[in-house]
DNA sequence: GCCACGTGCAACCATGAGGTTGCAACTATT
DNA sequence: AATAGTTGCAACCTCATGGTTGCACGTGGC
């Protein structure tokens, strides 16, 4: 049910790429919205304000929850679902440092550390078969 | 010149989309890693670091640049791209800011100013066709 | 007990995104 | 001029994704 709340801010980002990857989405952004909006609903009631069916709510809610934006509890014959912030605010913070990160680095320093002789112009990318 | 350079605000999130969008593969995040490291190449250089191949790699470099992630100028007879900022800080923030928005929300609002009458199913208005 | 509403599961469909290959066109370099 | 290295198109392939429909299962209200 839940991966994405392995709170792990490793540095491969696989948190990340789940976010990315769930908000990438049009409809699910939307979603999020409504849920953000409504605190809590259910995929039926979500799907009635949406031009999609229940099941395509649904699909978008799992994934969704498997990013760790939202979680839903059961309640009664119902399941309720509601937004989750954590994950958004760390891909946030993750962001915010990439960007810095690219900020500072203006660009240079790889250049004079990659041609020693002369070549500004390495035609020889050799070695590190990254496959 | 390009498109997404349309330091474009706006609460649509229109550049957002894009970057998200972008964002999203794997693959177009190593080359965003790549060419932040090496401050500028060119679509063939990157083919030679990753496992895809030239034409790909273009592709990608055209949805990264339509998002206003990278900018390409051309010198000589190749087209050196570099690493754009702006657009990811402006997510960053955007997304930062939705996070924000989350938290102060616990839930209520909604509850209170749905349910005056008795129908809180109301036919909404779908808005733009996602799809 | 029966019925209605809501969820859960599965099969299925269509499109678009990521990837490839092949080739034409352009720019340097010799 | 001939050639080698690059970029730019275009056709084409495949598979994951977003979406649909149909139906079985649970749970709560009558």
């Amino acid at each position: 049910m839940d991966d994405a709340a392995t709170m792990d801010r490793s540095p491969g980002g696989e948190m990340v790429d789940g976010v990315l990857g769930a908000l990438a989405d049009p409809t699910r952004r939307r979603l999020l919205d409504l849920l953000a909006a409504q605190g809590e609903a259910t995929a039926t009631t979500l799907a009635g304000r949406l031009p999609v069916s229940r099941q395509a709510v649904v699909k978008h809610l799992a994934v969704l929850d498997a990013a760790g934006l939202v979680a839903g509890h059961r309640s009664g014959r119902e399941v309720r679902y509601a937004v989750r912030p954590a994950a958004l605010d760390d891909t946030a913070r993750w962001m915010a440092g990439l960007a810095a990160d690219w900020e500072r680095r203006p660009a240079r320093i790889k250049a004079l550390a990659e041609a020693p002789p002369s070549e500004p112009a390495p035609p020889g990318p050799p070695p590190s078969g990254t496959r």
